[in-house]
DNA sequence: GTTATCACG
DNA sequence: ACGTACGTGATAACT
């Protein structure tokens, strides 16, 4: 005969927490044992004494059951589950892994559903097998049958109690085992939150089933029943039905039955071996294995025996075969089991654990946690603070996941000494090699763990940034992507702090369980979604690798760069903005002369009407699509000459954009804990793959004006023995597009050291070299800037006030004489068309929905966008390599300088003068080096006291 | 929140 | 005949 044993883990579980109240067993390092060495005690006696043939143990999962969804209330008032009993399932399920025991876990059903199920089934099919149901639970009584069994373990002195249906029929008195739910539904189950019917208790609810047999027929009886009795009855005989019906063990639950999944086999002997060591279960361990002391056993044990279908390398089961993979589920496929209350597809998730998001406040606690979390290959965490900004952010609270629907959150306590000190019992975590570790954003957390003193250590894995080179041009925010990928909202941030620009709320003051739901579940989001997106991410091979191997050491970088950030000459600037405010008013005194009126210089539309107005400069003026005439710069300019209000606009607009942009702002930016300048690098904006700049922008500080460019003189030194250098890649788009399109006179041009724009002046004039004057010179530069952005003889002429005539001339003359270029501009143009997005050299995407749009505008937009985001792309991809190899010679030779700024195709480091002159050659060898390209790569290299010097 | 303007590569 | 260079972010005005 064989034997079928079906364990209720978690009524076990808890049977075992509470027989160990008094006298709980701890090990040495503070982890609350109990539950799960009783719990293995239970399942190694009845192994040992009843030798089961077939085993399997079912959890309840944390979803909502189909009897919530009948009755809200329900087990509505239990009340929390003991944070013991929490850490110990984890090890309860690593226990039955080891010792290749199944686990039945399906969501939107209980564990009695499950079993009552399997126990149905196998009754059914297997006329060989006799069922134990292990369970302490009264509610099994109800799937007694001749080869159904409940199996009541040992509690209390009481031994093993067997109960076939006679045995169930005598402890509630009742003709059939059906009856125990109508005896539940009269009586209730305060546990479960079941209400039944008042008054009647186990008694009575006897002596009723007794005489009429079920709740139905006493209901159709009620007549018979006297006083108080017959009110209660009468009254709440609805509560009875559904009392009954809850009370009711489901056996239609959708599994499939194969005794093949059930078979006992050997222990995981190494697996096993090395829990029952981590417990400290030395008795235990003996039994089980003999007396091999831990570390030598895994030589000596022969290789476990494994299940025909319990292979999986990460030592999961696939049980029930093919429903693991129940994500792919097609509806139809279950349809042969519908169920009224189901409202979506059943899942079944072999270690879902059993509840949800745990707080962790206390060191035993935090003990169990880090210890199970040093255990695993990946964990995701998210970091809550009290700011926005890195910089400025005090921890307020860890939230850590390591599996798909639990989530544990380490609050922090305002005192910094004792944040610290939580915080370095995570460092063996944080800087554990093996773990890769998992964040939405990670710069973010890098940078505020790395002012508690924790570098990380190990693989990183960014989802932001796995979903900005799945969909660059896309956002990438947590929430839209949860929406997205998992089909759910999570709870905003405003609702626990209010909206950003408000007076926005601190962290601190959140409630406990409300900032431990929102943590937990941002932590338990990241970890779904990686590998989602993992998954498409995978799907484009260079995309793992761009992934792996520039994003995710670029976010560090950019975490150092961040966190270094730059001095700032304060005085300088404040004697600056005086003179801009001076300068500014007579500017603006002039102009109210000229105009003859005062008004708002600042407003375009107030503006607008004095010039083309009142001083009717330009009787044809241009004017938006909101119907204001425009006054930008290039108007302005060709007005210069008719008025002098034009100039002294153009002046007064100049000063009032430094003074307010950079001179009055910067310095309003710098950290009041460093002193220092701390802008943000954006990894996940441009759709082309650059990083973009904010809080402050510090990539488009002045330059092109004498006036602007001052600025950079405010760009200092951390003191007298750093230097600013500033290294910058020349002509590096120009080189990248002679490279992609093979243009053998271009990157000869370039392989020579010669001057670009004059000598593309000279063929496209058709002059010598000698002969190439200022003029055609800065015109053939423009031109080639035009050619990276996707060319239009319109835009060109604009650009350098031709006629379209003569640009589209110019651009004839330039095809001509760079056939290469123009050849691999439509082959670009033409793959875009085809694919849907163009590559950069590491293969970054950017997808064109409008590339083959019936709208011109809307194509030619998309042909510019092919022809530029490769190049554009690629350059972005070989700074981003060489700003990593420049990071890492830094570290490894650990030097002092440091690298404080990157601006497109330009890296600024506070240089220690010691260190100058090997930095120098080792940043323009590795930026020249970063990536291979057929052309020769360039850098200009710039010493001095200020940022403005270093150019 | 949107628009116009202007700073950078 | 159309409507035009590529990629960003900050500010002030206005709705």
């Amino acid at each position: 005969m064989k034997k079928l044993f079906l364990l209720d883990a978690m009524a076990l579980i808890y049977r075992a927490h509470f027989a160990f109240a008094k006298t709980p067993r701890i090990t040495s390092k503070g982890l609350n044992t109990s539950a799960v060495f009783g719990f293995a005690n239970t399942l190694l006696e009845v192994l040992a004494k009843e030798k089961p043939t077939h085993i399997g143990v079912a959890f309840d999962t944390p979803k909502p059951t189909f009897r919530h969804v009948q009755f809200e209330a329900y087990k509505a008032q239990r009340q929390e589950q003991p944070e013991d009993i929490t850490i110990a399932i984890p090890y309860v399920k690593r226990l039955l892994k080891a010792m290749n025991i199944p686990l039945l876990i399906l969501d939107g059903y209980e564990a009695d559903d499950v079993i009552g199920t399997i126990a149905k089934r196998a009754a059914r099919d297997h006329d060989d097998m006799e069922i134990y149901m292990m369970t302490p639970d009264k509610d099994y009584g109800q799937l007694v049958e001749e080869r159904i069994k409940m199996y009541k373990p040992a509690f209390m002195g009481k031994g093993v109690e067997v109960m076939g249906p006679q045995e169930i029929c005598d402890r509630w008195g009742i003709k059939e085992v059906g009856q125990v739910i109508d005896i539940l539904g009269l009586m209730g189950d305060a546990v479960d939150n079941i209400p039944g019917i008042p008054g009647i208790g186990e008694k009575t609810a006897q002596k009723l089933i007794e005489e009429y047999g079920s709740v139905e027929n006493l209901i159709a009886n009620v007549d018979k029943l006297k006083g108080k009795q017959k009110e209660n009855v009468q009254n709440f005989a609805q509560q009875g039905l559904l009392s009954k019906e809850l009370a009711t063990i489901y056996c239609e639950v959708p599994v499939p039955f194969d005794e093949e999944d059930l078979k006992m086999c050997d222990s995981n002997k190494e697996e096993l071996s090395a829990l029952l060591d981590e417990l400290e279960f030395r008795t235990l361990r003996k039994r089980l294995l003999g007396e091999e002391p831990a570390g030598t056993t895994s030589e000596t044990v022969a290789a476990p025996a494994t299940k025909p279908k319990a292979a999986a390398s990460n030592g999961q089961m696939d049980l029930f075969g093919g429903l693991v993979e129940e994500k792919k589920l097609a509806p139809s496929e279950t349809d042969d089991i519908t169920l009224d209350f189901e409202t979506r597809a059943p899942k079944l998730d072999i270690h879902t654990s059993v509840h949800q998001y745990h707080l962790v406040n206390t060191p035993e606690l935090r003990q169990s946690l880090i210890h199970f979390l040093s255990l695993q290959d990946e964990i995701c965490f998210d970091t809550e603070t009290t700011a926005l900004d890195a910089v400025e952010a005090d921890l307020v609270g860890l939230a850590l996941a390591y599996q798909p629907g639990e989530a544990f959150y380490v609050p922090f306590p305002e005192n910094r000494e004792e944040a610290q000190a939580i915080i370095d019992e995570f460092k063996p975590v944080f800087q554990n090699e093996k773990i890769t570790k998992i964040a939405q954003n990670i710069k973010y957390d890098l940078m505020v763990l790395s002012q508690y003193g924790v570098e990380i250590k190990g693989k990183l894995y960014d989802t932001m940034l796995a979903h900005y080179l799945i969909e660059p041009e896309k956002r990438h925010n947590m929430d839209i992507l949860a929406e997205t990928y998992l089909n759910y909202t999570p709870v905003s941030i405003e609702e626990l702090i209010g909206k950003k620009g408000s007076k926005q709320g601190n962290m601190r003051e959140v409630e406990l369980e409300k900032i431990k739901e929102y943590a937990s579940e941002d932590a338990d989001i990241t970890f779904r979604l990686k590998p989602i997106l993992h998954e498409i991410l995978s799907k484009n091979e260079s995309s793992v690798k761009l992934l792996e191997e520039v994003e995710m050491p670029l976010t560090q970088v950019l975490a150092d760069v961040e966190m270094e950030g730059v001095r700032l000459d304060t005085d300088f600037l404040k004697l600056m903005s005086k003179e801009l405010e001076k300068d500014m008013l007579e500017t603006q005194t002039r102009i109210f002369e000229l105009a003859g009126v005062e008004f708002n210089i600042s407003s375009p539309k107030q503006l607008g009407e004095i010039l083309f107005e009142k001083l009717k400069l330009d009787p044809k003026a241009k004017k938006t699509k909101t119907g204001q005439y425009m006054t930008g710069e290039e108007i302005l300019s060709k007005l210069e000459h008719e008025h002098e209000i034009a100039r002294k606009i153009l002046d007064f607009r100049e000063l009032q954009k430094l003074k307010s942009t950079y001179v009055d702002a910067l310095p309003q930016l710098i950290s009041p804990r460093t002193g220092r300048i701390h802008t943000s690098f954006m990894q996940a904006v441009a759709v082309t793959g650059r990083l973009s700049s904010k809080d402050p922008n510090l990539q488009n500080i002045p330059i092109r004006t004498p006036r602007g460019r001052e600025i950079r003189k405010a760009f200092i030194p951390k003191n007298d023995d750093f230097v600013i250098l500033s290294a910058d890649y020349s002509q590096i788009e120009l080189r990248i597009m002679a490279a992609f399109a093979k243009d053998e006179s271009m990157i000869e041009a370039f392989n020579q050291g010669r001057d670009i724009h004059a000598t593309t002046a000279a063929k496209v004039f058709n002059v010598s070299l000698d002969q190439v004057t200022s003029d055609m010179r800065r015109k053939a530069k423009t031109v080639n800037f035009g050619i990276i952005y996707g060319v239009s003889a319109f835009g060109l002429a604009q650009q350098i006030d031709i006629s379209r005539s003569e640009a589209k001339e110019i651009i004839d003359s330039y095809w001509r004489e760079f056939p290469a270029i123009k050849r691999y501009m439509s082959e670009v143009v033409l793959s875009a068309r085809e694919n849907g997005f163009v590559e950069t050299i590491l293969g970054r995407r950017r997808y064109l929905r409008d590339i083959n749009s019936q709208n011109m505008t809307d194509r030619n937009f998309a042909e510019r966008n092919a022809v530029n985001a490769p190049i554009q792309g690629s350059a972005a991809d070989m700074i981003k390599v060489a700003m990593i190899k420049v990071n890492n010679f830094i570290k490894t030779e650990n030097l002092k300088s440091r690298m404080i700024l990157t601006v497109h195709d330009e890296l600024v480091f506070d240089a220690y003068k010691p260190e100058l002159e090997i930095l120098k050659e080792k940043v323009n060898e590795l930026m020249i080096s970063a990536i291979e390209f057929p052309v020769k790569m360039e850098t200009g290299m710039g010493v001095g006291l200020n940022w403005l010097e270093a150019h």
